[in-house]
DNA sequence: GCCGTTTTCGGCCCGACTGTTTTCAGTCG
């Protein structure tokens, strides 16, 4: 069993025991298990087979570590299978419903013995709801529109839509409002990958209401799901939902802290206050004896109120961020400055849209000093691969801008690269002299998606073990919101891939943030640099990049575990060239 | 159910908005 599949167990066994009505504590645990098992770099299986106590993961007990056991070996829960029996897995639908929680759930399936959400739509167009105590009709009306809207609704995007509507929402604002701070909080100031929300924060000196007022009236939204003084969510035409929130300048810090989140995050700061006597809302940081307010006009000063030096949005998780603030043991920020090349992009030849000459210049723009060309093979006919012949014609028009960057007295370099195909069988799409003649081989997977996830480990393995591939490109190969990773043993491949000098890609293109954050660390862990590469088919997607910097912040990577952020002569010692 | 520079027992984060209510429970983030 996978980490995924036991944090979906307990996700599960947490909401029927919200249904049943157990303490909210014990609650609680197997919620927090469940983000726990999530997050982890290494599969619970490995560290079970390897003899590691799960009760040292932080937020694992007794309890916790047998029903992990138990899934480990029979690959069963014998603890859901329980709650399954008084019940029904359709329960856990009803929950999904927006303004529809355990509690309604229960009341529902007790009263009405309504157990999935078929039942209770055919309850609700009956009126069976509103006569139940604390119901009423237009609890009735919301459920049927919550259960239409369930199929509406879009799910996972990736971070470029909400960032770009969270652009155009704060200059729609501004233009209305004037001088205001607007910003975006919440998980894409996080950056992290696929975002379910956006979450805005506006600052302004003026009465409060105004904002809100201003804002449903953005000719984007579709839908007002609540509206209050500081508070205001609504829907848009695409389906994003957006929380506005509205606060004085003098709570901006807090404010900020607080809407950037993670909830895991908040509560372990909130915990940590409340053991110093303090307390932390959106409002400030307080002393709990008597009011006075000791920070929040900074994000800084939260942090410094709880004795902590201020920690970047990227790392707040609840993964150790706080313990490691405490030590003096935070990461330092990859910065862009720190990139000096970009080892991924493609051309005219196959599925780009400019040459190659345009895209050295574009990447000299940036300050880069070298970049790699890396066209599909063969293989990927769709996107017009080259087949060996055309390799080398390619090999020569890079040579040939190299001799024109040098005699406009530059010394950026244009590796002669590839993005070679690992065809289903694990060989690769060129021959074993034509990748000799290549600066930098990106290895990658473009077909046979479904494979098995022991086949297609072995045949990621295999094509490392040539020994002929400098980085495994998108290593899952997913699409954030159209196609999930492919299923394969990363730890085995990274192993593989630490013996054979092969290093891992961070895609910067906001669909694949490939490797994911969790990987990235692993890869940290492992000893494996991570190249940071945009996979570029045009000039301006270069400035991806940016992508890939703060998913790298995301996974604690820094300067030194990157690549690219080393000089040239250094990237061709560690390719062996 | 987890956890421990106050504890192996007794704690466990905080507030806005809605709907159904006359003071609050439920949901959400």
């Amino acid at each position: 069993m996978e980490n995924n599949e036991i944090a979906s167990i307990f996700r599960d066994i947490t909401n029927l025991m919200q249904i049943k009505g157990e303490n909210a504590f014990r609650v609680r645990a197997y919620e927090n298990a469940s983000d726990v098992v999530d997050s982890l770099e290494h599969s619970l299986k490995d560290l079970h087979a390897e003899g590691v106590d799960l009760k040292s993961i932080p937020g694992i007990g007794k309890n916790i570590s047998d029903k992990i056991e138990e899934m480990l070996l029979t690959g069963r829960c014998s603890k859901l299978e329980e709650l399954f029996k008084t019940y029904p897995a359709g329960l856990l639908q009803i929950l999904k419903l927006t303004g529809v929680g355990p509690k309604k759930a229960a009341l529902f399936f007790k009263e009405l013995g309504v157990s999935d959400i078929d039942a209770l739509e055919a309850a609700a167009l009956a009126g069976r709801i509103e006569p139940l105590p604390g119901m009423g009709k237009k609890t009735e009306e919301h459920i049927l529109k919550a259960i239409t809207d369930l199929h509406s609704v879009s799910g996972k995007r990736s971070l470029a839509n909400p960032l770009s509507h969270a652009k155009e929402i704060c200059a729609f604002l501004k233009a209305a409002l004037g001088v205001i701070k607007c910003v975006p909080a919440g998980s894409v100031r996080r950056w992290k990958d696929s975002p379910r929300d956006l979450d805005i924060l506006v600052v302004t000196d003026s009465a409060n209401t105004v904002a809100g007022k201003v804002f449903v009236k953005y000719p984007h939204v579709r839908e007002v799901l609540s509206k209050g003084d500081t508070k205001v969510s609504v829907i848009l035409d695409d389906g994003l939902q957006v929380d506005l929130r509205i606060l004085g300048k003098e709570d901006f810090g807090s404010a900020l802290h607080h809407f950037t989140g993670s909830k895991a995050h908040n509560v372990a700061m909130r915990e940590r206050a409340v053991k110093m006597g303090l307390k932390i809302n959106e409002y400030g940081v307080f002393k709990v004896s008597d009011d006075t307010r000791v920070g929040g006009a900074s994000e800084e000063s939260v942090f410094k109120a709880v004795g902590l030096p201020w920690i970047a949005p990227e790392l707040r998780e609840n993964r150790g961020e706080i313990e490691a603030a405490e030590a003096g043991k935070l990461p330092v920020e990859l910065q862009a400055d720190d990139i000096r090349g970009d080892l991924h992009m493609h051309t005219t030849a196959s599925d780009g849209s400019a040459d190659i000459l345009t895209m050295a210049e574009a990447a000299i723009e940036r300050g880069y000093e070298y970049i790699a060309i890396t066209d599909h093979s063969h293989a990927t006919g769709i996107a017009n691969g080259l087949d060996e012949a055309r390799l080398m014609e390619n090999i020569k028009a890079i040579d040939n801008v190299n001799n024109i960057l040098a005699k406009r007295g530059l010394s950026f370099r244009v590796l002669k690269g590839a993005e070679c195909d690992i065809l289903g069988d694990g060989t690769l799409d060129y021959t074993v002299e034509a990748l000799r003649r290549l600066d930098c081989v990106v290895g990658a997977i473009h077909s046979g998606f479904n494979q098995p996830r022991d086949v297609m480990t072995a045949r990621i393995v295999k094509a490392l073990s040539t020994g002929l591939i400098n980085i495994l490109a998108h290593p899952t190969g997913r699409l954030i919101g159209r196609r999930p990773p492919y299923e394969v043993d990363i730890e085995e491949v990274m192993k593989v891939a630490k013996r054979n000098r092969t290093f891992m890609e961070l895609n910067s293109y906001p669909d694949r943030l490939d490797l994911k954050d969790t990987h990235l660390k692993l890869a940290k862990e492992m000893g494996i640099l991570v190249a940071v590469s945009t996979d570029s088919h045009s000039p301006q997607g270069l400035s991806n990049i940016h992508y890939g910097i703060h998913t790298a912040r995301r996974a604690w990577l820094e300067k030194k575990d990157i690549l690219n952020t080393r000089p040239l002569e250094e990237v061709m010692e560690l390719f062996g060239k």
